[in-house]
DNA sequence: TGGCTAATTTAGGCATGGCTAAATCCAGGC
DNA sequence: GCCTGGATTTAGCCATGCCTAAATTAGCCA
């Protein structure tokens, strides 16, 4: 990554990012491996490190929706602050009381105990051809009104859907078929991924109305 | 509290103390009330803001101890982190899960969600009167090795015992009479409380072997 | 091969919360 | 009513992580 891409990211000034990488590069071990004006990359520690925290970020998640009755678009922001508070034991408490679970509620893949990669992300809607039939994976977990907008259409993880139409706007149909078609917004179709059927390791599995259940693949 | 007495407590320089307690009498609304060289005292606001920490930390410690299966030795490290992260309503929840527990598992009095001060300490062991028949309250959380002591003699929280001398060591009988006496070590009974049954909350409820449960009245 | 612009890094600051060392305060003791 | 030693405050620093503004670099096009 580009210096001035994770200050995007971060939403923090490029010149905080240089010293940031400078910090984590001079690390021991180095958690990134920077060359100077050419951007940076996480290093196998790096790598680690940073499959901790999402482990712990989405366990936690998990266990503010399933334990503690968190609606899906709510989960976020409380993980985003315990995430780097939480200790290791914790984590690994939290995931035995929530039964070693593979997805959070928004479908994001729950990195194992041993931190092992994470796969590539599923198709966003909004690039699924017309005619293509899918299951719903993931989506972006940042922004609540997207999640209730989500909840509130039925684009649940595990949910199948059928897309008639990619334009000018993005028309699917719920349910392996023909019940009433819906309009999805664009910035919608841009932030929720889906999976061909055969793929999906857990076809159709709505759950409470508003919030979500575990499911799909990872994307972010 | 005098500046030397904080100091000692949260094991930082006088200097620092002085220059946090002019920043928490300069806060609006202010937390302390700040006589220069006289000490300080909370204000209704700063013990309101203390009670909410003070609340948020022995949720946490019940839920581990109770939810996630955590020793009561254990608790007090992993809550002391937590409890400044942990926003309002992840705590009302906590609280709601655990049922609206009274106790944390070392007997120390949870405030209640509208912040009503918590009464006084119960009466240490070492101040106990030969004679005396008194039930175990609360002890202190910061010390794993004393916590696995008491669960080791069987001195819970709950537990009814008579004192049968105070000096030279305090040597008591556990269950309302004649059990085997144990003589007690002097950091032990200076560090844990009881009360005259008749004001106990609750009575001989002893629990898991290492861990302990709720109880008693406060004390720090 | 320059030169120009956009990306990046460096330089210099700010706020937090801590520390040491040097004043200063104050309460007793004489 | 002073004197003095312990308590307290002030002064001056440090590390973190972030910021702005000023260099510096790098890549692309003429
Ligand atoms: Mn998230
Ligand atoms: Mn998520
Ligand atoms: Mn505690
Ligand atoms: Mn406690």
């Amino acid at each position: 990554m580009t210096t001035s891409q994770l200050a995007d990211r971060l939403a923090v000034r490029p010149a905080s990012v240089t010293a940031m990488l400078q910090k984590l590069a001079a690390a021991e071990p180095p958690l990134v491996e920077y060359h100077k004006s050419r951007g940076a990359r996480l290093t196998e520690a790096g790598q680690r490190a940073a499959l901790a925290v999402v482990r712990c970020h989405r366990l936690l998640e998990l266990f503010l929706h399933e334990k503690l009755g968190y609606a899906w678009d709510e989960v976020h922001d409380e993980a985003d602050r315990l995430e780097h508070v939480v200790g290791p034991a914790m984590v690994e408490r939290l995931a035995a009381a929530l039964g070693h679970p593979a997805r959070d509620p928004h479908g994001h893949a729950i990195p194992d105990a041993d931190l092992t990669p994470i796969g590539p992300a599923a198709t966003l809607l909004s690039a699924l051809p017309a005619g293509c039939t899918a299951v719903i994976d993931q989506a972006r977990d940042d922004d609540p009104a997207l999640l209730r907008q989500m909840a509130a259409l039925g684009l649940l993880p595990g949910i199948t859907l059928t897309v008639l139409a990619e334009a000018p706007a993005t028309r699917v149909t719920l349910g392996a078929r023909g019940a009433t078609p819906l309009e999805l917004p664009a910035d919608l179709v841009a932030r929720v991924a889906a999976e061909p059927p055969e793929f999906s390791t857990l076809t159709n599995r709505p759950s409470k109305t508003m919030p979500a259940s575990p499911f799909g693949p990872s994307f972010f």
